[in-house]
DNA sequence: GAGCCCGATCGGCTCTCCCTATCCTATTTC
DNA sequence: GAAATAGGATAGGGAGAGCCGATCGGGCTC
């Protein structure tokens, strides 16, 4: 027969619920009031309920902690003390359920957010301010880093929330698509290709396209979209690719004249250079393009803040952002 | 159709039992451990209970707690503020539990003890040493006093014991006998009654004997038993009686030859004059008496000191007090 | 893919807490 | 002195809290 842990563990008394908070306020009651039916009365709850509760916690302790006399009741000298540390007790427990009124907004206290490369730059400056109003209390701790390590500090905890391109599939992550950019061309100024009528991205077989490097999932999403390019490196041209580069550096490069590139385009930005170097001209068919989406582990107890996150990345519009053309 | 207090109140949620000191314990444990399973473990419940008592706290307060990873529990920032403070709360109820094992020793205390006139003086010189050794950690603070003054005072709670003759009815009040002590005659020396064979209560027709003023119990005691005494004073003596007056100074009185009287047997103390000056004698027949009893309010709580009080008197053994004939 | 770990959930039981109704004792009133 | 009043204790019953074992389900490991 099996038999119930409580009555299992009898020697173990210090684990037993010996007080209840209820019976603490109810003892601080009558001490107060100095009147059973009073005191329940204060409590909310009945004479007898009252009787019983005091009782109960009397024999627990082991001692009277008050005196029930006629016409008035009085407390003991041991009442006196341990009431009066029963006031202490609840007072400490009322702090923790104000802990928890200033503790329940979620936007409040940092939210540690991560982004890779290809997107921090071109995002974050819009979305900082953005939040910053809309979440005042909830400073963003920002890191850019490559999908791969953003996923693992994700899952670890060291960071609350990831911005990242689909396909993002991690077990235990939740992810929400923000906003699909489309790929955009970039290439000098004086490149023939800006004066074709159409673009086409499967038109770029014979291009220098510039690439970043392994690791950055973008590069391989370029690659997706234009195998070509990846063909033309391996063969002729390994320099194309820039290990560890970013979209700017690259950007250098086709000022410079070194090739064209395939760029989001959040990260266009041909309005950086005088038009008299670069250009950027948008695909006609078949437009490529990504979906940058929010990640956070199931398991992260703020929703709202990832609410707030990913409206304030809605209200940064990244889709209309149009290529200078 | 009557409805229950609980849902009547609604809106007095702040009375409700928003909180359990048990999971106060199991949050503290949650934390410590880092895990359910352990923590429950830790807690003497099992890991369901801990689960769903966690889960219960967190909705009362309306936040997170901890965020359960894959691997490893942690505590969320709001988290490890309530935790502590919860440990504070701990902290301060078994503070309670402290006080109350502190507290139960009922001999622990001073006790507020009454007797009346024709007591105190000869029995608490006994009584002190005793109960000193016995219950060295409860001081007595005595009052002297008449019985109504002392039996007042005691349902007032203004004193816990009071020692007096019976009969004693009082509601409320609860009496115990401690010993029957017999009246004794003192007179002096060269008085012819030493003489006598003899020695009757109802014999004393003739005599002066002084008598206590009035509120003295031991007055009417001796009255009752010889109502000749009292005869005779209010013909002929009224200055026999010494209104406000003690045994003590009626004593004197006898010694320098002003009358007779009658002793309770443990104020005869003859030893303290010198024989050539009084003597003590015992009646014969129907030897009159009183008992001497202690009395408390029935509601007093600590009834431990009544026994080790009225122990320490038994030990005094004052029965056995024999006048020296 | 099978097995394991770990927390959540389910269905059930028991004990707690609270209720109303009533009792008991002492006091006050007529 | 009997009845009414007052105040706490007690009795009995019902709703819910707290706990249990069994099971689920997601994620990890081998």
């Amino acid at each position: 027969m099996a038999v119930s842990s409580r009555s299992a563990f009898p020697i173990c008394e210090q684990f037993r619920a010996f007080m209840t908070l209820n019976e603490l306020r109810y003892i601080v009651a009558v001490a107060r009031e100095r009147h059973f039916g009073r005191a329940a009365e204060a409590c909310f709850i009945s004479q007898p309920t009252l009787s019983v509760a005091v009782k109960k916690l009397e024999e627990e302790l082991g001692l009277s902690l008050f005196e029930r006399r006629k016409g008035e009741v009085t407390v003991t000298p041991v009442g006196e003390q341990i009431v009066a540390q029963a006031q202490r007790v609840l007072e400490e427990a009322s702090r923790i359920r104000q802990l928890a009124r200033l503790g329940q907004d979620q936007l409040d206290g940092p939210l540690r957010l991560g982004a890779i490369y290809t997107i921090g730059p071109y995002l974050l400056p819009h979305l900082i301010p953005v939040l910053a109003e809309q979440a005042p209390k909830m400073p963003l701790v920002i890191e850019e880093n490559y999908t791969s390590v953003l996923a693992e500090k994700l899952k670890r905890g060291e960071l609350d929330a990831i911005i990242i391109s689909l396909p993002f599939d991690e077990p235990g992550v939740e992810t929400r698509p923000l906003y699909r950019e489309p790929f955009v061309l970039l290439l000098p100024s004086s490149h023939p290709l800006n004066a074709a009528p159409t673009l086409d991205i499967h038109g770029l077989g014979k291009e220098d396209v510039l690439l970043l490097g392994a690791g950055h999932c973008f590069r391989d999403q370029v690659l997706e979209v234009c195998p070509d390019c990846m063909h033309r490196r391996s063969e002729t041209s390994p320099a194309q690719t820039l290990e560890g580069g970013s979209l700017e550096t690259i950007r250098y490069m086709v000022a410079s004249g070194l090739g064209i590139t395939i760029l989001p385009c959040s990260a266009a930005g041909a309005e950086r250079f005088s038009e008299r170097l670069l250009s950027v001209k948008r695909f006609d068919n078949e437009i490529p393009s990504r979906v940058v989406a929010l990640a956070w582990r199931k398991s992260f107890p703020r929703p709202d803040a990832i609410d707030a996150l990913s409206q304030a990345v809605q209200a940064c519009d990244m889709t209309c952002i149009e290529p200078a053309a």
